[in-house]
DNA sequence: ACCAGAAAGTCTCATATGAGACCATCTCGA
DNA sequence: TCGAGATGGTCTCATATGAGACTTTCTGGT
């Protein structure tokens, strides 16, 4: 499922009595941190990128790269597979699907011909216009239960984070 | 692609000289923290899910079926999908797998005959000590930049947004 | 200057996934 | 007690995805 509206807990006289709420499970796991965040970005992610799927036609790697275009014009697919976390086979498709659609333009870069670059149209930033609000808005909700000095702090932990990511991402092998 | 091993930043002479390294790209987006968590948990989930996908033969579903029972035995289909964010369609399927291949038990509920609570296998469990110490382990490298207060300070404000989500995850029809 | 190896991007193939229909069982109100 | 609707779980079908081969272009060492 998803974010499901419906919670089995409460009520369901037929669950042994030491079954507890949410929050016996929520981070029940070993993985205590890296479960929550997957827990909460879950709620988050999938339903908005679902709908932008089902509304307008866009794939996953399709949204991401005008996100990342939206952010900074001539990108190159690599670079946004670098930062997005998606495969290069499907960023190159949905790359090749969004030119078919005339959301974005590619420019062969002229220092290096394997590479291209990539802008958006007209048509791009007025299709993003339609899917990042709701986005936006969802990341406002998810944040509200936190006070402005707490949501600073947790964005700077996250700051800190993301910055180390490469000093282990490299144990990839391990 | 995924955390690939190697970054485009640094000496790359064909960007425009205003192209700057990981920090200006994170967080570049709107959606600051949001994508700062889908980066970062990116990093630390994937390579380790597709290693257990490959070397052990498990589905992303299964995987996290066994993690659960671990935690608790007797959980149902619907509560591993209302916690895992996957969809109840791929939990069924990989609780009929993992029971195929004598992962996991499946037992009638005797309250109600459309459940089935389910638990592990010696062979189960067995299989789950094979992949989560690396999942453990990568994990610890994640937050091993946090200081301790940090870590702590990090770990209270997931608790509060996963608390939370149930107020704002029914936002979803909007 | 050349060659071995890396990198960018595309393609193919098998598989996992999402959406939603479907069946059986349960719940709750009349 | 009955029937309508909810819920747990399975199934089917179309599609998105992961793995990895492949082509072309670039780089760095000799």
């Amino acid at each position: 499922m998803r974010p499901s509206r419906k919670s089995s807990n409460g009520t369901t006289k037929s669950l042994p009595p030491e079954r507890g709420p949410l929050a016996a499970v929520i981070g029940g796991t070993e993985l205590q941190i890296a479960y929550r965040m997957g827990y909460v970005l879950n709620f988050y992610r999938e339903p908005s990128f679902r709908r932008i799927e089902m509304e307008l036609g866009l794939t996953r790697p399709e949204i991401v790269t005008l996100i990342f275009l939206n952010f900074r014009e001539g990108v190159t697919a690599s670079e946004i597979c670098e930062f997005s976390g998606h495969l290069k086979a499907n960023i190159s498709r949905g790359i090749i699907a969004l030119e078919k659609k005339k959301l974005i333009r590619r420019a062969a870069d002229k220092t290096d011909s394997r590479r291209q670059q990539l802008f958006m149209t007209a048509a791009g930033r007025a299709l993003y216009a339609r899917y990042i609000p709701a986005l936006r808005e969802r990341e406002r909700a998810m944040l509200a239960c936190l006070t402005r000095a707490e949501r600073n702090e947790f964005e700077r932990l996250l700051d800190k984070l993301a910055a180390h990511v490469p000093q282990w991402a490299a144990l990839d092998e391990l």
